[in-house]
DNA sequence: GAGTGTGAAATGCTTCACAGCC
DNA sequence: GGCTGTGAAGCATTTCACACTC
């Protein structure tokens, strides 16, 4: 059973609330007063995941987080390999964040295609210039990729990284990436943010 | 008329598309093609936007971005203003950024509870502390925030700009947002982008 | 009694298929 | 002839409403 793209999106935004939420119990109601989604949907969207934990005063906060990483998500790797896509001033940032500190995902390399950024730039993780992208995503089976390259060169990394056997991209580029269907992609670019914003 | 969330999601994106692409025309089956949205639903979308070119050989490239633009986004006004609120490392990384260059939007204010940050920082537009948020978002006209406070604030500063009359924010932190239906959120931090992508 | 879990109805979106147009 | 524009059919999601559980 394959759960419905926007009940998917809610499920993972759910999971989020529920990551910060203190109380021990939550009920469809408060959910839909935290969040707009209807108690109907929520109750539905819960329905899609395979578990029982609400049969009274709501549902229970802990039982139905565990539910929801273990369903959604596919964990059974503690360790979720990305790395970062151009090295300029939107990938810097990356070299050094604790966004991720404390989840299962982990950048474990930079790419970029000027030897001048690789060599010079200092992070955790190794740098490596772009024609070794391939061989390191495969060797590491890195999963997802940060795409922080100038417009210009987007969809040519894109390529690359589906090549590369890449699952997933986060652009942050403005660009629409051209990708197979297996390939994700989401688009967090603060212009299109804000066109989407604004529309 | 008001067009389906999903469409007008989609929308946006052909908007971005259209913004480089060379050709003169194009078709439903290329859009189809680089997008991977079947042509029908191309040739749907557009008609919920009040536009005719296309009769043969595929859309007017020129023509039908205009009319994206003219219908999707209302620019009476030249200029969208923005704001960040938030000048950790998260949100100083937009003092200096162009990634707004040559759009309709800009930022024009930044705020932070802590003066030091406000006092010592410098950027091309003023910084202010969080206490004078709602004069100044509501004197400048400022339309959309970028969120980027830690977690722990996330909320707090949300319900600030709710109060403030913001039209929009972009959440770069991984808390979910509770707002009033009028105020839409687009959710672009990365752990929770790293998160849809593996549901 | 309050709130879930869930058939069944209502709605909305997508696909189909084809007439009409350049 | 190829492609759009669009009714109508088909499918999916949301809403409704209520039996059921704690």
């Amino acid at each position: 059973m394959s759960i419905p793209e926007g009940s998917k999106r809610r499920l993972v935004l759910l999971e989020r609330l529920l990551s910060d939420y203190s109380e021990k119990t939550i009920t469809s109601q408060k959910i839909q007063q935290l969040t707009g989604w209807s108690s109907a949907v929520v109750r539905r969207d819960i329905l899609n995941i395979d578990v029982k934990c609400g049969a009274t005063n709501g549902y229970k906060v802990a039982e139905l987080k565990e539910a929801l990483v273990n369903q959604l998500y596919d964990f059974k790797d503690k360790e979720v390999k990305c790395c970062i896509v151009g090295l300029g001033k939107m990938g810097q940032r990356f070299l050094d964040t604790n966004e991720l500190y404390d989840s299962p995902f982990k950048i474990v390399a930079g790419f970029d295609s000027s030897v001048n950024k690789t060599e010079v730039l200092s992070s955790s993780f190794p740098l490596h210039p772009t024609p070794k992208m391939k061989q390191i995503i495969q060797e590491e089976k890195i999963s997802y990729a940060l795409l922080t390259v100038e417009s210009f060169e987007a969809q040519d990394m894109a390529n690359l990284l589906v090549e590369s056997g890449i699952k997933g991209i986060v652009n942050y580029t403005p660009c629409v990436l051209s990708v197979p269907e297996e390939v994700k992609v989401e688009n967090v670019s603060l212009l299109t943010a804000l066109y989407q914003l604004k529309a």
